[in-house]
DNA sequence: AATGAGCGA
């Protein structure tokens, strides 16, 4: 399950989100989005962990909590719209993002 | 160097 990871320090990096998010659980996937051009994080990224129950109690436990200055919002990441230029990770089946729209 | 809600090259 993925976990959209916001409000970050513009300083953190996925190397980060792993030790956070590596204390209440398997992390197996875990990234900082950075501006491609200028290379500087936009403050946000994504983490997976190998099990959706972990996942659902790092939401509990660090969404609202505060790395370093910055109190960090966690929730379940949205489903990347199919399409497009591909080159996307699968899509597996997440159950209830069906028709989601946004 | 700086920015601050956001859902990803």
């Amino acid at each position: 399950m993925r976990l959209y990871v916001g409000g970050l320090p513009y300083q953190t990096d996925e190397q980060e989100l792993r030790e956070v998010f590596g204390q209440i659980g398997v992390v197996t996937f875990a990234t900082v989005i950075t501006d491609r051009d200028t290379g500087r994080s936009k403050g946000f990224g994504f983490v997976e962990f190998e099990d959706d129950e972990q996942a659902r109690a790092a939401i509990e436990q660090l969404n609202g909590s505060t790395l370093g200055t910055r109190t960090i919002t966690v929730n379940e990441a949205r489903e990347r719209p199919a399409g497009g230029r591909g080159g996307y990770q699968d899509r597996r089946s997440q159950g209830g993002y069906r028709d989601r729209r946004y």
